[in-house]
DNA sequence: CTCACCTATGCACACGATTACATATAATAT
DNA sequence: ATATTATATGTAATCGTGTGCATAGGTGAG
């Protein structure tokens, strides 16, 4: 069928070890005879067969990357720079959608592992992680991107979501905002969490009461955003400044206002976290808090590749990458 | 080191040769021994190492997908459909971004190939597609998405790009518009072009004189829609109405009035191929063409997985799916 | 009872590469 | 000239499965 080794080897005139030698570029072999393998090797068109080296060599030069979502902004930014990143190491990536479900997620995991890949990048679909606990025994090195998990140790890389929060709410309340009303995701996800914690650290650090009422959470999705900025807006009294605390939520909310500019909300001032191309021209939009979505990819994958290695220095490693607040705005 | 087919048979006291037969479910297998064998293989945990079955069956259960940009909301609603199509059918799939490069995506092509994937599905950076011919010899299956390339013959899923844009064009002709500027992609893509002319058809079959300056060619991203938009808004008559043949370079286009919407640009309406989440909020924006993003993936996902099992027929199979005009607004 | 046949399983090789070990040749030292 | 070492290559086992062929035992027909 295809062209092996083999075919090689009986074509230069020398061995199928020397041809292997050739190929991983083994420097014992001398000039001439690489010369001449290389030239068979072009002539015949013999390309590599990576599964039989995988079977070998016990490393399929693959990695998995498993997010809640594939079509989706973040999460897609996110895989650009693990892609990236690997690529330049002969790496490539399978990518399996959780669907959000800890179950499907479980079910990616499983898969990947019969795939042999050399290592696994999940932004968890929840907090919840003890399906993680399998691979330990297969041995298999995990980081985490975006989210963290209880009760699984592994390397993580994150944003400081607490801080990158506060830093918004904190500017609203230095324009002179008291009432800032809080749209949230689930909080079973980690950054849900840490978002929330930022909101409340940051009003009660400037002696803002906390006024439940106007805080509502939600599921990370547009049309979530766009049911609680509706809860929100039909109060006698709705609060003129949101924080929304990621980008598709922001998206839902601000299609309600737009829908209801005339009546409602004309005046209405949104703080948002993310920082996408498209959120500087979303009307009512005035601070965002930018995250460095492809770092976090590559960071992660540079974890990844010293982890299979078998460089286990520092480990677990929690990375916290910066956020940034960003003011400019259309 | 982790557990083969060996140790099961060890455990139930069969030859390896029946593991095998019980995981394949080969019907020759008594219930008992099934039981047995399944048994073992759940308490030793047993993994099947994949790459080894694939060494022996030739076949990975792996595709590859190769778009321009993996950052992108299009392409990766396309990825989902793909994924979530093939998942069903047991097959994972690696993504890959040629970065909109020709040479790049060749290497890619390359790679996949080294590593036995089942099939490819590509959405071309360009329409040249030379580079694909080697893919013949290696007789692996290719399904193009979205875009065509010249010069190579095989299965591909696209969108009718010509009446999509016609249908635009002609809604605004009907609101009463008669100069109509255009915004367009890199006339290197297929999709460029067929938009294109989907607009001089719409503008000849109304008797609506083509005017050249106000046609204004660039890439699909958010930049070029800026650009080209500011063009054509700093001419002393700007167009009232334009199409755009992009989601990104609507957002770009966008981008552009918002900034200069106290000045320039109060009253303009826009017209636009594609309709994603947030089409729907940009202001400007009166008519989107929907297209069927994540259709064109499982079809394509659904068309190579009949090719990889030799199915044949109908080859080279060229699916048009139709668009959608959308004209709700807020 | 014998023969043919079917069912369930084992044996052993193959898939295409890598690699430890052996070996042949050349180079250098004594 | 011989011993030693370095260099270049070949031999053969191996990675974990799948599968063609062989075989052992069981069943039914004549």
């Amino acid at each position: 069928m295809s062209i092996t080794v083999k075919d090689v080897a009986k074509a230069a005139g020398v061995s199928a070890a020397t041809v292997s030698r050739v190929i991983n570029n083994d420097p014992r072999i001398s000039e001439k005879t690489a010369k001449k393998v290389n030239d068979c090797i072009q002539e015949l068109g013999y390309k590599i067969n990576n599964v039989a080296r995988s079977l070998k060599t016990n490393k399929t030069r693959t990695i998995g990357f498993i997010a809640p979502e594939i079509a989706n902004d973040f999460f897609m930014n996110v895989a650009k720079g693990v892609e990236d990143e690997l690529r330049k190491h002969g790496y490539s990536v399978i990518v399996c959608s959780s669907n959000e479900s800890s179950t499907e997620e479980n079910n990616r995991i499983q898969l990947l592992s019969e795939k042999c890949v050399d290592g696994l990048i999940i932004i968890p679909a929840s907090g919840e992680g003890k399906h993680f606990n399998q691979l330990k025994e297969v041995n298999i090195p995990v980081v985490l991107a975006d989210r963290l998990v209880a009760n699984f140790e592994t390397d993580a890389v994150l944003v400081d979501n607490i801080n990158g929060s506060y830093t918004a709410v904190e500017h609203l309340i230095n324009s002179g905002c008291r009432r800032i009303g809080f749209i949230g995701g689930d909080m079973n996800v980690t950054t849900a969490r840490e978002r929330y914690e930022g909101y409340r650290r940051a009003l009660s650090d400037y002696c803002i009461p906390i006024e439940e009422s106007i805080i509502k959470f939600g599921n990370y999705h547009v049309q979530s955003g766009y049911e609680l900025m509706k809860e929100l807006m039909e109060y006698p009294d709705p609060p003129q400044n949101v924080f929304i605390s990621n980008y598709f939520m922001h998206v839902g909310a601000t299609k309600f206002l737009m829908e209801h500019r005339d009546t409602i909300a004309s005046n209405v001032s949104i703080a948002s976290f993310d920082d996408m191309e498209i959120s500087s021209i979303l009307g009512f939009c005035s601070v965002r808090i930018r995250q460095p979505m492809i770092e976090i990819g590559s960071k992660a994958a540079q974890i990844l590749l010293k982890r299979i290695s078998h460089d286990y220095s520092n480990f677990p490693q929690i990375l916290r990458l910066k956020t940034e607040l960003i003011t400019k705005d259309y």
